[in-house]
DNA sequence: TAAGACGTTTACGTTAACGTAAAGCAGGTG
DNA sequence: CACCTGCTTTACGTTAACGTAAACGTCTTA
């Protein structure tokens, strides 16, 4: 038997410096959907896990629309084989996408090199001489 | 002398694909400050790169406000010493931004992985023996 | 039992990043 | 000259992603 452990609205709010409003308005968006104890939301560890790829999507600049695609993929229940090969070429899409943001990321350290160089420089000139 | 060339609102709205009005909203919220004949916006060379810089920042997720800022530290016109040591301080910051980024995007490209794996498998539970 | 901490729903407000007219000027062409 | 093409400004509309406030329930702790 696997441990199970449940988690409450501000504990993950907290977890992941959030506020509860945005959790509740992902659950509108249809990307959580959490248990109930009564009127109480009750987070699993799946449901953890979903908001953190939200979170890391988000920070990749991905809509919430986008993340669902990427907790549908997730979720293991897609086990219709006529969707399966959609959901292949979506992966791949995304692969692409990654693909176009990993070079991005690297051309933009280039320019921050490029820049940081001429900050120094500029500095250099000011004060021309550091002998210790 | 190096050549100059210029390009008009829509060579740039084409070659980026975005439209018109985008461009002139970058200008408005002083990312882009074209030459003007007349009435008529010319762009030059340089603000060709940083409407790319204004795309490149968008598609990594970040605001126009933070476009800005990268705009500014590619700027050669920040002469000023005092500003300068922030300017490396912010470099800084972005350039852990990126390294986030980075992470994330190793994070999730493994999971497209996972996630195409359990496609696989799934599909083959399916199709059982592909023997030719 | 009153207060405080934590949860809930409902609903209107806000900001960013454009979209979408509407109306008009400027230059070239049949 | 009338028309078309491409540029302009002004201004209101829209969508996503929450913020904020109101009003209320529930539990526990002093």
């Amino acid at each position: 038997m696997s441990t199970k452990p449940h988690y409450s609205i501000s504990d993950l709010a907290q977890e992941f410096d959030i506020t509860t409003r945005t959790i509740r308005f992902y659950e509108e968006a249809g990307l959580l959907l959490p248990e109930r104890n009564g009127q109480t939301r009750i987070y699993t560890d799946e449901d953890r896990v979903k908001l953190k790829l939200i979170l890391r999507g988000k920070r990749l600049g991905f809509s919430l629309a986008e993340s669902r695609e990427l907790i549908d993929m997730y979720d293991p229940n897609s086990d219709n084989t006529r969707q399966l090969n959609a959901l292949l070429s979506k992966i791949q899409a995304r692969r692409e996408q990654l693909e176009r943001q990993l070079e991005d990321i690297h051309l933009m350290q280039a320019e921050l090199d490029a820049a940081e160089e001429r900050c120094r420089d500029a500095l250099n000139l000011t004060q021309p001489a550091t002998d210790h």
